[in-house]
DNA sequence: GTGAAAGCGCTAACAA
DNA sequence: TTGTTAGCGCTTTCAC
């Protein structure tokens, strides 16, 4: 399993030069004379040198590398925003280090200190304690002794800290839909998934009762049933709004989990979907395209919005020009099958 | 930003002692006076101290790193083996690096590389070069290269090198769907989905037609659709199937994607699932669950899958006793809604 | 139990 | 263009 080591003293000795010489067409930072940089090279691959990234990172002032902290690897949304980070990374000669912290708070801080320990560039948090409205002390406490190293970027907030946030203009993302349905003849939205404690989901309650106070429509709270952000939340959900004496025409699910288990318990009353009642999301992951009907819901351009965590996190550490404090992605509605017009019986 | 860089050298000047003791309490590898313990760590706590990996990493043999290429992250496929691949690899203290190939070769050599660059103690691929049926010689080239140095997994296969195996056991899974429709009644049973030049979908081909041998059912070649694993690869072969003049009873999808695309292509045409028509897959992502109705698939447990790639991993990389090359994942059945018994008129 | 000193493999001045 | 020489920050013998 192993030969024995080689190393950029291999290369040089065996090529009759210093190892500053070898490094150096390793690097490409200086010019080596063609007869030479041709022997190494030949050294190298006849080796398999593979250059210890280690030892090349204790040097170096920058590492090229952003680590990522996600909550859900496994949930589309993370999935695609990570995806977006990694092209754009690769991209501009970056490497990124993922972990995932399955949301919970300890685990996020021990990955923050493996981040660090592995002295990356920058690093970048996808959801998480960074979602929370109201900011743990503790854990600022912690991000803020980070920020002193190096740039963190989140895509909620984290208060009292100087990260960088990139997070979605969700008031936008409620008008969409919201005048999506009311266009479509709906006055009587329900509001379906989510926790207050979230604050992309706290500001989607807020500008969803002012658009209704704008309008001059009634406001009904049995209209909004909280819960989570699961297929389940959203199945209990709906079964709740469905027992309910004055029926809405439409629904807005927190996300497309919660919007699938939505369809199912619509369905499984009878109920046609969008004929009877219209329904819509947040998120636009491809969940939202497979369901029968297929979703309307609010697209945020994963690709961009990864492209900028990842331009912020590297602008940022690079110190060149520093990237603005916040900055918001604007979402887009998606029309498709689950919304329609408010039928004339309803 | 930068506050001056604290070292164990800083720290053991403050304290009055050397900088190998310093680093004896940072590891724990040796017992040290309690007082001057705790006075180190009074200090490592009063600078935020963080031990530098890469330095640490140059004089270590091992880094308890575990490198990992998917295939494609977005994937619930990969992104749920990934999940059981962290879990796992947490638990025994092991942290993992992911890359994402994106399918591309060129970038899969390039994340080999980087990996090795990054003296990673063991690579799992997942997906990608190694589910080819005929294996990329260069490819293996490469990779043979590597398991020279150290210990290479795969969930597919990589012919001529000595990766170690840890796929599907896809006959059994081809047996238990067919089993369960067979025992339902259905004799005309369509494939859609899926490229023969991919080993599992060969061996799932290979297993249908030799069952059907077993049973004496005549094989209809125009049972199978292949194409892609896609949700429109689903919706375009369920629209071949039913312009068919025998109509198979039932479908089975190469995975939950291509599954959708079947089952919105199947609504389409009228046809009633699973009355009209049963429909399976592979793979039982979360997809399955969401689906309308929810699909029979065949379950992995990623969780277990994604242990013992690590484990496998870990066992190679620590050398003390030596994995086996190849091993198993037994799958399992999940019914839901969408397989039902054939009708009485099919 | 503890310190001195020698690396780990590379890069980056500084000379030449 | 190239070699020499210090480190980078940590671990690890080997003495004491």
């Amino acid at each position: 399993m192993a030969e024995e080591k080689v190393t950029i003293y291999t290369i040089a000795k065996e090529a009759g030069v210093s190892p500053a010489t070898v490094s150096r067409v390793l690097t490409g930072s200086a010019s080596v004379r063609s007869e030479k940089r041709e022997k190494i090279q030949e050294l190298i691959d006849k080796y398999h040198f593979i250059p210890n990234a280690l030892a090349k990172g204790l040097t170096d002032t920058t590492r090229h590398t952003i680590g990522i902290i996600a909550a859900d690897v496994q949930n589309p949304y993370y999935a695609a925003m990570f995806s977006g980070c990694e092209k754009a990374a690769n991209k501009r000669g970056y490497t990124v280090m993922v972990f995932d912290s399955q949301g919970d708070t300890k685990k996020e801080e021990s990955r923050l200190q493996i981040l660090c320990q592995h002295r990356v560039d920058a690093i970048i948090q996808m959801g998480g304690s960074v979602d929370d409205l109201v900011t743990n002390p503790d854990y600022a406490a912690i991000v803020s002794r980070i920020t002193e190293r190096l740039p963190v970027v989140v895509t909620g907030k984290l208060d009292g800290t100087s990260c960088f946030r990139i997070s979605i203009n969700e008031s936008k993302a409620v008008e969409l839909l919201m005048e999506h349905l009311l266009s479509l003849g709906h006055q009587k939205i329900a509001l379906v998934g989510g926790r207050l404690d979230v604050t992309s989901t706290y500001e989607k309650y807020q500008r969803y009762i002012e658009i209704l106070n704008k309008n001059r429509i009634e406001f009904h709270p049995e209209y909004i049933i909280g819960g989570g952000y699961s297929y389940e939340d959203g199945y209990k959900g709906i079964k709740k709004i469905l027992s309910l004496p004055n029926l809405p025409t439409a629904v807005i699910a927190i996300n497309d989990m919660a919007a699938a288990g939505i369809i199912r318990g619509t369905m499984e009353s009878g109920l046609r979907i969008p004929d009877d009642i219209s329904i819509a999301s947040y998120d636009n992951t491809y969940i939202a395209r497979c369901l029968l009907p297929s979703l309307t819901s609010i697209d945020y351009n994963y690709e961009k919005y990864g492209e900028l965590l990842i331009n912020t996190a590297i602008k940022a550490a690079e110190g060149k020009e520093m990237p603005q404090q916040v900055q918001k992605i604007e979402p887009k509605l998606i029309i498709r099958e689950s919304s329609g017009a408010v039928s004339a019986d309803a």
